[in-house]
RNA sequence: GGGCGGUUAGCUCAGCGGUAGAGCAUCGGUCUUACAAGCCGGGGGUCGCAGGUUCGAACCCUGCACCGCCCA
């Protein structure tokens, strides 16, 4: 039998598991297949990404379930990609644009796009090579792109169809843009951030006569876009004004005093200026009214024409202290006050939003709401925790139109063409010769992209080839799982769900995986700034994949962020060579010549540890089975250490020594169990312990799970286990605390209980001599009066090891009372129950029972202890 | 303002109606022929606060406080 080393070392054996579980296409399923299919698409990462721990927790978890459901023996498919990230590649390629003093628009559309396929295919590949260090089981055949040919072809499709039915259309609407990316977003990329602000109460002249109206604003740039100043009909204060003309200062322009019931008549003077070019009430508001709409900022933060001579051209911030400084030196200025309030950033690059007047296209999505909440309603999908089924309610109930127009090039262009004479709008597939209206053949294609969310959303059945009718789809659609951040329920989730629905008819999973987000130890969220990063691929280096893996795992519960800490991590690497070591062992005892069991020749040790592995399989499938990766990876952690390890490798020395064969094949049985209960967590160390187990197949990806047999399920060894431990427990205790040293061998006194007891005697005494150190057990029906003896109790019996020599017995006294007061504090609140009238009339009988039995347990150790401590006294 | 989650050992978290648990940290002992990334043993908690239901509450109900997230 080959030694393992004396330590793991991952990394060799992660390259060499990795290359060839991919080459020997363990991760491709059959097609077709008699088996069970189980399929998950993986939510794709932004091609211009690298994998962070939010990857590894959201791509580990399902791994670990495609895994098991593999060795269960499904037809697995999961089925790997990227996504095109129209913004992050946009902001990549422009900031090494404007280093070579270079623009998008210097380039060019055609140009900028070379260099996108470029960059992409230069550095698309990083993420995916990562996802294969971390060992996610995809099938790579599969990959997708979200902008490959065939998808494409998808997400045109889905425009033309959504826009023939009216589910897309196009309108001049106030939309959320970014100034700095130059592009408009789609309401949920909009993150509201409170600022300290400032309110200016500024003074706008009536036309007519002295008088003058205050309006509060936290925007004084846009009142140069000022069309109306509103105020509330019922507003005593303003009665006066109502029909009358102001001029707009800095302006002169006139504009009316309108009333309307939704101005806030607590807001600052309950006088508010109308933008409707610049803010969303306004807009409202302006519509209703039928006001102008004066653009003064345009998309990219500057001041229009319209702002005036001397405002244009500036940046918005810069206009706003301009504007600020002009009304002080005219007097209009009433005050400034400090103003805390909500202020819309991009959650990408954290720029202010510049609310936007322009034409898009956007998605009606209320009718395709209506069928996504009711499969969640009814329970066709479920969330996992349930409770996000709220959230996606929340939201859908809500829901608003979509906006999905981009003025960014990389991504998809938007299949609509214009025709420049007529001014007709054609959506279709391919690029029309002539307008049909027309006839003309002056036609433009619309500018902009799609929101790289549209294509998303078509993933689950994009991948698999539609609008085709491929075999995939026919097999693997539905998916059973999507494993995903609640950040992204929406982005994602909703909308796969709804696209789904609308083009397939059908759910696109079943099961919805919601993880939490990755902290740093004290529950701070990670970020550059604050330097708490802890990098996946650096903990790889570190500590190995599997024992990442293994961290990941025990920390998620789900519904809960989880805190991350380097210091976990080291302790499951520990975990993992310590599994290496035990194996070590393993093959160390195992001889050439495979053995077999003959059940008569099985141990106490060998008996139990069937038991145990029987109920452990179960008890992790149940885990698992409820995505409760932290419950199973507690399980197999503590069963693989503190039963395997400890115990029963241990016990199985002496047998070994003796040569009893049956132990060798308890033994390398149980190894080869563990190792596949093992494998979906940690797939590395495993899967190269395995391969020199001897019987091994050829990998444990496709091995089968170990079943759970009831047969092997035995109450009595574990019984007897468990006194075995407690009476060995009990030695080693007295031994501790009395300082005796760990290399001296004593002679190990028992008292059974009674006959039956002592029935178990033969069965253990060679566990207690090699775990407790013993040179001899000795039964005894009492105990010999006039040695000198360290005593203690074990359950029902009594164990005591003498004193040899001029030992001081102060320890032991100490031992001992401290012993006798615990079970003094039990027996006391067993008897204070006991003795409620209401808890014996009230309650279930086997709870009274165990009262009853326990408080005489703890009173007969008492009396025991107390012994024992009376005869160190005399 | 609405919704969700949290408050249990020094830290991070399980437990969610019947005698308070884990990992790490800590203290003491130990290089015992798989493993010192190890082994053996110990200590440590009126389960956020206040009421209520119950024979019995960390667990169920009500209110409050504080922390975090999401949506307006």
């Amino acid at each position: 039998m080959k030694i393992l080393d004396k330590s793991y070392d991952p990394k060799p054996v992660e390259e060499r598991w990795s290359r060839f579980w991919i080459e020997a296409g363990l991760f491709t399923p059959e097609v077709p297949s008699a088996k069970p299919k189980f399929s998950l698409v993986l939510p794709p990462p932004n091609v211009t990404g690298s994998l962070h721990m939010g990857h590894a927790l959201c791509f580990t978890l399902p791994d670990i379930i495609s895994r098991w459901k593999r060795m269960k023996g499904y037809n697995v498919l999961w089925l790997p990609g990227t996504d095109h990230a129209s913004i992050a590649v946009h902001n990549v390629i422009e900031q090494s644009l404007k280093e070579k003093g270079l623009s998008r628009e210097t380039l060019g559309r055609e140009e900028f796009l070379k260099v996108a396929w470029e960059w992409k295919r230069k550095y698309g590949g990083i993420i995916t090579g990562q996802l294969k260090k971390l060992g996610c089981s995809l099938d790579w055949t599969r990959e997708r792109f979200t902008m490959d040919e065939g998808f494409s072809r998808a997400v045109r499709l889905v425009f033309v169809s959504l826009y023939k039915e009216g589910l897309i259309y196009r309108d001049y609407y106030l939309v959320n843009r970014c100034p700095r990316c130059n592009t408009v977003l789609s309401d949920i990329e909009i993150e509201h951030k409170e600022l300290q602000g400032k309110l200016h109460y500024i003074k706008y002249p009536v036309l007519e006569g002295e008088s003058t109206i205050v309006v509060a604003t936290t925007r004084p740039e846009t009142m140069l876009g000022d069309t109306a100043v509103a105020v509330h009909p019922d507003d005593e204060r303003y009665k006066s004004f109502h029909g009358k003309t102001l001029v707009l200062p800095l302006v002169n322009r006139k504009i009316p005093v309108i009333t309307d019931s939704r101005v806030e008549k607590d807001f600052g003077t309950g006088a508010v200026k109308v933008t409707p070019a610049h803010d969303p009430v306004d807009f409202e508001l302006g519509k209703l009214h039928g006001l102008e709409q004066v653009i003064v900022i345009d998309g990219s933060g500057k001041m229009t024409e319209a702002a005036g001579a001397e405002f244009q051209g500036l940046d918005r911030f810069e206009c706003r202290r301009r504007v600020v400084e002009r009304l002080r030196e005219q007097g209009l200025l009433i005050k400034v006050e400090d103003y805390p309030h909500m202020v819309g950033h991009h959650d990408r690059c954290k720029t202010v939003i510049e609310p936007h007047l322009s034409w898009q296209w956007f998605v009606k999505m209320a009718p395709l709401a209506k069928e996504a909440i009711r499969v969640v309603e009814d329970g066709t999908i479920q969330f996992i925790p349930a409770n996000w089924a709220k959230s996606y309610f929340e939201w859908m109930y809500n829901i608003h139109d979509w906006c999905i127009s981009r003025q960014l090039w990389w991504g998809h262009r938007i299949p609509a063409w214009f025709c420049r004479p007529c001014g007709e709008i054609i959506v279709a597939m391919e690029t029309p010769a002539r307008c049909p209206k027309c006839g003309g053949g002056e036609l433009v294609q619309d500018e902009d992209v799609l929101d790289t969310w549209f294509s998303s959303a078509l993933w689950p059945f994009g991948t698999m080839g539609w609008p085709e009718k491929t075999v995939d789809l026919e097999m693997f659609y539905p998916t059973d799982l999507m494993g995903t951040a609640f950040d992204i329920i929406f982005f994602w989730v909703a909308r796969m769900i709804m696209m789904g629905l609308k083009f397939m008819g059908e759910i696109p999973f079943r099961q919805v995986f919601i993880n939490g987000l990755v902290r740093d130890f004290r529950r701070r969220k990670m970020s550059k700034s604050e330097g708490n990063i802890i990098d996946p691929l650096e903990m790889i280096e570190k500590y190995g994949t599997d024992a990442l893996r293994f961290t990941v795992a025990a920390l998620a519960i789900p519904g809960m962020d989880l805190s991350l800490s380097e210091e976990r991590m080291l302790g499951y690497r520990a975990f993992v060579n310590k599994i290496w070591n035990a194996s070590r062992f393993v093959l160390m005892n195992l001889d050439e010549e495979p053995a077999s069991i003959a059940e008569s020749e099985l141990t106490l040790a060998d008996r139990w540890i069937r038991s145990r592995l029987a109920r452990i399989t179960a008890e992790l499938e149940a885990a698992l089975d409820q995505y409760k990766f932290y419950e199973a990876a507690e399980k197999i952690y503590h069963f693989v250490w503190h039963e395997f390890c400890d115990w029963y490798i241990e016990m199985a020395k002496p047998s070994l020594q003796a040569g009893n064969r049956t132990t060798q094949a308890v033994l390398a049985g149980a190894l080869d169990h563990i190792l596949k209960l093992l494998n979906p967590f940690m797939p590395f160390v495993t899967e190269e312990i395995w391969s020199h187990l001897p019987g091994h197949g050829r990998s444990l990806v496709t091995a089968a799970f170990p079943k759970s047999e009831a047969a092997d399920v035995n109450p009595h060894a574990e019984e007897e286990m468990s006194l075995l431990q407690a009476l060995v427990v009990e030695v080693r205790t007295i031994r501790a605390e009395n300082k005796i040293s760990p290399q001296k061998k004593t002679a190990i006194l028992l008292k059974a209980p009674g006959e039956k007891e002592k029935g178990f005697i033969p069965e253990i005494r060679a566990y207690i001599l090699a775990l407790a150190n013993g040179s001899e057990v000795r039964v005894e029906d009492r105990f010999p009066p006039e040695a000198r003896l360290l005593k203690g109790v074990a359950g029902s019996w009594e164990v005591a090891i003498p004193l040899e020599g001029e030992g001081d017995l102060e320890a032991e006294r100490a031992r001992l009372e401290k012993e006798i007061k615990k079970v003094e504090a039990e027996i006391e609140k067993l008897e204070g129950r006991l003795q409620k009238k209401a808890f014996l009339e009230r309650a279930p009988g086997p709870i009274i029972e165990e009262a009853k039995q326990s408080l005489l347990g703890c009173r007969d150790k008492k009396a025991k202890l107390q012994k024992s401590l009376d005869n160190i006294k005399a």
